[in-house]
DNA sequence: TTGTAGGCGTTATCAT
DNA sequence: ATGATAACGCCTACAA
């Protein structure tokens, strides 16, 4: 079970192997019989070439690559049919590369370009706090798809596209406040989180302040590092800690949806309702925020608007029409049943 | 900004680059010190190896590839990252690549396997119906894992981990059957689906049967082609139409879990509750499934043993302690808020 | 329109 | 312990 190359095909179809190339890249100059027969001889035979021959040789390959931090992130579900779709309209191809927890996703950057000889890059989701001195070995036009993080790199190294993760924790904040709570937990990435947990942490106490609300340390509460983060298990334990240590409070912030729907949980497990007991607001807009029972008050963000922008921008400056560019998306407040004025 | 190469750093060091190379893959022929200065010069020029000319020349690689079709799928959240650790344990190395939906995964292997010489793959997701001789193209050992097909491929040619989904399907309707209900509705794949939504849905006959009930043809419903296949959305759609149709039935018994959610919102939005009007049933076992109020009574796959099993089965093969092997797990159980007896 | 030959960046083989 | 050199499979001038 030797495997079958170019070289084969060639002897087996009595031609050159540049003949053989040719019709396997749909070149022009060549006689559409002789093509025909080497086409059927190489799926006779199914033969298929070997890639990284293909691309050592390649100098160019209109592939774009999607590397994506944390793939079991429903978050990212409708953005990746998006990014596949957008891709292949403009006539590129398109690798989803996912990135493992601990690695380094400008180290993966880097291989892949070698490799597969990229001409762009999409990052999403991941902490992202790297140097611009990392950023700018990254060869090829890329942009930071919805990755928040207080360290924004050089405006001209790489585009971006995101909401406004202090401004949308705002909204919500504010909006709970309206209804007339005071006293308002949120649960949030640990301290030394420097990316939306911060964010969206600040825009919390923002709004707080501007309420003429003193935040309550007590009231503050930060996802378990022993659990796996931003999870719906996370939410419940946290919230479960919560109500167990008898604090007094009328609201909780999640951070994120699945924190949002942990928290429900807990408050259900404890015998208590929601929005009747205490209101529930996440962050996203998953479709499960929506289906939840009851559903889930959050910020929805345009997450297919976001993933077209994002390929726009790239081609943008794939085809130098642009240089990079920033782009801020707003959320949309989308009230459920988990809330309720008091 | 040209690419730079093994032979720039080897000119750089004063040295062959079959000296560069052995420093880079960790040979044992070489000298402590020459290593040393030739990592720090390649750690001071950013030098990354390019992976197609390494794959092109190296003929054993240690690397296993998982491929996963239906990424977004919830229900292989748990499994990857046992697959990574499991993989990483036995010190091999561990590719996820993405199918996409029209992409034929065979197709994808073989490919795969010229072009990183893999030692072996694991099939997860999609329905898979490949001829044995499609099958037998794929020179490395695999394992089928949690797909459930009709028309099984020789037992030799591949390896498989799986539950019994006609049995479970069965455990699950006769449960629901003996909690009294006897006009129980089903939610199941497209008459031409020939995997888990036949298996299931025979499952559902059998049960009815043996326990003296006769199918109604109007309370067997498909998922609607024109929505994502195994959706929330979908489930949704179908339950809020089998409501509207005032159809008598006091149960309905979704195939997934993000089906059974679906009918649990449509049921809710009909302004009725579950389980009291109506008892909803899933089946995988998702996390969301315990998290969602009411929690949804589901067949709870072992997920994280299968994955477990699957890696253990490769490598028993890769390393000839044995050939095919074909597991079956049993599911449990998982009785949630979401039924009631009548 | 087709075939020949050289080279892409790396590793393996053989000398030294 | 190290260096030169021949592959690996493919693409692409260039020659025919």
């Amino acid at each position: 079970m030797e495997a079958i190359t170019i070289k084969d095909i060639a002897k087996l179809c009595g031609v050159g192997v540049s003949t053989v190339s040719r019709a396997i890249n749909n070149h022009p100059d060549i006689n559409e019989e002789t093509k025909a027969m080497i086409m059927k001889v190489i799926r006779e035979n199914n033969y298929i070439p070997n890639n990284s021959a293909r691309n050592l040789k390649r100098t160019d390959s209109d592939v774009i690559a999607v590397l994506i931090k944390g793939i079991t992130n429903p978050f990212f579900n409708g953005m990746i049919k998006t990014f596949e779709r957008e891709i292949k309209r403009n006539k590129y191809s398109f690798i989803l590369q996912t990135v493992h927890d601990k690695q380094n996703e400008i180290e993966v950057a880097i291989e892949l370009i070698k490799e597969k000889k990229l001409k762009g890059i999409v990052f999403l989701g991941g902490n992202f706090s790297h140097s611009n001195e990392e950023l700018s070995q990254i060869s090829v036009p890329f942009v930071l798809s919805t990755i928040g993080t207080t360290q924004k790199p050089d405006k001209d190294i790489c585009s971006s596209v995101s909401v406004d993760d202090f401004k949308e924790s705002y909204k919500m904040t504010d909006y709970l406040c309206k209804l007339g709570h005071r006293k308002i937990a949120i649960i949030t990435a640990p301290m030394y989180d420097e990316s939306i947990g911060k964010l969206r942490l600040n825009g919390y106490l923002k709004a707080l302040s501007d309420n003429g609300i003193l935040p309550d340390k007590n009231l503050i509460r930060f996802m378990k590092d022993e659990i796996e983060s931003y999870s719906i298990q996370n939410g419940y334990a946290v919230t479960k800690e919560l109500l167990k240590s008898g604090e007094d409070f009328t609201a909780i912030f999640a951070i994120c949806d699945a924190l949002a729907i942990g928290s429900c949980k807990a408050i259900f497990d404890f015998g208590k309702s929601v929005p009747w007991d205490y209101s529930v607001a996440g962050f996203d807009g998953l479709d499960i925020a929506h289906y939840y029972n009851p559903s889930i008050t959050t910020i929805k963000q345009p997450v297919e608007d976001m993933a077209e922008e994002t390929i726009k921008i790239l081609f943008d400056v794939i085809l130098k029409k642009a240089s990079a560019q920033h782009k801020i998306f707003h959320g949309k407040l989308v009230a459920g049943q988990s809330t309720r004025p008091i």
